[in-house]
RNA sequence: GCCUCCUUAGUUAAAUGGAUAUAACGGGCCCCUCCUAAGGGUCAGUUGUGGGUUCGAUUCCCGCAGGGGGUGCCA
């Protein structure tokens, strides 16, 4: 399904190109092949609705300067059966298109007609992508980097959503492993020394120290006692984790709903240990040769098939050789697997086993160390590594008064999600991380976060919605409803700040798409604001409640326009859509 | 050292290789007998540096400078 916006680029393109297959009928134009133009919005609104550089694209092609090749094209074109009454040549050879008035009253009649699903487009035809976000370490609380993941992660999903893909959101629990163990030394340390005082052991300098393991020591304690310290170590530290790990996964779980993000599945990495699929990826490796015994661990071999996979996209030896590639480990001398080794089981299960089509992950950048290696891997295992794409997300700094804010006032420790959460708006926060690029250094002014005013974008938006929820409320008290209005009515918009405000709407679809190809849900924040801008200008320009009673009915209509394009946006991003404010 | 991300107005940020680089905040001034002033209007101010590709570069390529991150039998 194809918007407004698409087929009035197309008939620009169609056009140009119809005028430039009869200026070579009539031997205008030598018939050399035409490279390829570019058909697009201006920046500015003097210079036509859409523009197309083909003139200047083809001036080498055709030898000859690009204006006049601009006037010849003119000369042969036919704009019948368009929605555009006029083209014109501008600067260096520009073909500048001007929209007939009625193409905004389509647009209108478009958006109120597909409502709640205006801006749903059938792009990514059903496929498959599993998103996975957050997926932080289940030993400990959730910090400002895990926020900013689940804003982005879980509005990313909603714009691969509204574009047409078929969206599973996931979290990885890493309950196995060295960090599981280390979860379990640390709170066995601090179990002994709620009741030996000094002469229990000291916390390592590599383990967690953190409070939250000491109140879980607490809360275990508080249970079973100090029945455990005479039981035999291992035992002792099963009994911990299997106590306090599931806590730390409900806090999360609790957490990240609080915050609005729903999971389709909570993975367990144990899973992968447990049903083998870990040891047939690792069988799977060592059948095709890519693996080899040293110092008792076995090794894989990164350096070579990263390598192959770095010359495929073009690589020369020499570049290859200057990244000094290593190769990995899988299973440890301790006969453990490495988190490496697993998490290449765990991407095979997500496109082998589950038949994901596309895999995303939101890491931090502190792993990007992770990602070529990772895709290699999957080559290696007999996926494509084409198939996983990683966000890296740059670090997040927490700003207040001007000043960067390090530790939470509380624990003295750095800030948690739970904190976050408690002090900030969701509205906010889903919002503002959601205003950047996520390859960009963020800071997260709070002040600004919780300040209520125009300041802050997300209250901005709210406003504008709102606001036309008023402006329909005092109208309906005089009697005065919206009705459907025809073509020639809403053809009444033609106010400067209406047809910048409905050629803003007809954009929404592309835009969508758009923030779903880039992966940046960003797009889409701030066509929220500009939207906002727009109507907030309209507002102050143009009286709703007017004595022309066309005009109203079509100033109504495009009222509603907003009214559902804002509220698609912000219930999209599951953000309060305030009737009043 | 090597890899990677980043650098645009005083600040925070926009700009599929296009025309006069766009906004917000901060500062000055103006607009409610009128649908929400949580709004609008208006004045001032910018592409770190040196090359290259191009009709055209904030955008692409190569140096340089400055900042973040990585370079574990950690995850």
């Amino acid at each position: 399904m194809s918007t407004l916006v698409k087929e009035a680029m197309q008939q620009v393109r169609c056009a140009v190109m119809d005028a430039a297959g009869v200026a070579v009928a009539e031997g205008a134009f030598p018939p050399v092949p035409l490279g390829d133009f570019i058909v697009e919005v201006p920046n500015n609104r003097e210079n036509g609705d859409y523009a197309a550089n083909a003139a200047m694209a083809w001036a080498r092609d055709l030898h000859n300067a690009p204006r006049r090749i601009a006037e010849a094209l003119v000369a042969r074109m036919s704009l019948e059966h368009t929605f555009f009454d006029r083209c014109e040549i501008a600067g260096p050879g520009f073909l500048n298109f001007y929209l007939r008035k009625d193409f905004y009253a389509r647009i209108a009649q478009d958006i109120l007609q597909k409502g709640a699903d205006y801006g749903r487009s059938g792009y990514g035809s059903g496929k498959k992508i599993n998103v996975e976000f957050v997926s932080a370490n289940p030993t400990g609380p959730m910090h400002m980097g895990n926020a900013r993941g689940g804003a982005l992660g879980d509005c990313l999903a909603a714009v691969l959503e509204a574009a047409g893909y078929s969206v599973h959101r996931e979290f990885y629990i890493n309950d196995a492993g060295n960090q599981i163990d280390k979860f379990g030394l640390s709170l066995d340390i601090r179990y002994q020394q709620l009741y030996l005082g000094k002469d229990a052991p000291d916390l390592p300098e590599d383990s967690y120290h953190g409070e939250d393991i000491k109140e879980r020591a607490a809360e275990f304690a508080a249970v079973y006692g100090d029945s455990y310290l005479t039981k035999p170590e291992a035992e002792r530290r099963k009994a911990l984790i299997d106590f306090a790990l599931p806590k730390n996964i409900e806090a999360m779980h609790a957490n990240l709903t609080k915050y609005r993000i729903e999971y389709d599945t909570w993975f367990h990495e144990s899973t992968l240990h447990e049903d083998g699929e870990l040891a047939e990826t690792i069988a799977i490796l060592k059948e095709k040769g890519l693996t080899y015994e040293q110092d008792g661990a076995l090794w894989y071999k990164n350096k070579e098939v990263l390598g192959a996979r770095l010359a495929r996209e073009g690589k020369t030896p020499a570049e290859i050789e200057n990244l000094q590639l290593k190769d990995e480990v899988l299973i440890r001398q301790n006969g453990n697997p490495t988190y490496f080794a697993a998490d290449i089981a765990y991407h095979r299960n997500k496109l082998q086993i589950r038949g994901f089509d596309r895999a995303i992950d939101i890491w931090g950048a502190d792993h990007h160390g992770h990602v070529a290696r990772m895709k290699g891997a999957l080559d290696a295992v007999g996926c494509d590594g084409d198939d996983l794409d990683i966000i890296l997300m740059q670090l997040v700094r927490l700003t207040r008064d001007g000043e960067v804010v390090r530790m939470s006032k509380r624990s003295g420790k750095a800030i948690t999600l739970t904190d976050l959460l408690e002090e900030i708006p969701i509205d906010a926060v889903r919002f503002l991380f959601n205003m950047r690029e996520p390859g960009s250094q963020m800071e997260f002014d709070l002040d600004l976060a919780i300040s209520q005013s125009a300041e802050n974008p997300v209250y901005y938006c709210q406003y504008a919605h709102a606001r036309i929820c008023s402006i329909l409320k005092k109208l309906a008290a005089e009697g005065k409803t919206p009705r459907a209005c025809t073509l020639e009515e809403l053809t009444l918009l033609q106010a400067e700040e209406e047809t910048a405000l409905l050629r803003h709407l007809a954009a929404l679809t592309d835009e969508i798409v758009l923030s779903a190809r880039n992966y940046d849900p960003a797009r889409i924040t701030r066509y929220a604001v500009e939207l906002a801008t727009l109507f907030h200008k309209f507002y102050n320009a143009c009286r709703v409640n007017c004595d022309d009673e066309a005009l109203m009915q079509a100033r109504l209509s495009l009222c509603l326009c907003v009214k559902t394009v804002l509220s698609n946006i912000l219930t999209m991003f599951r953000i309060t859509v305030p009737e009043s404010m």
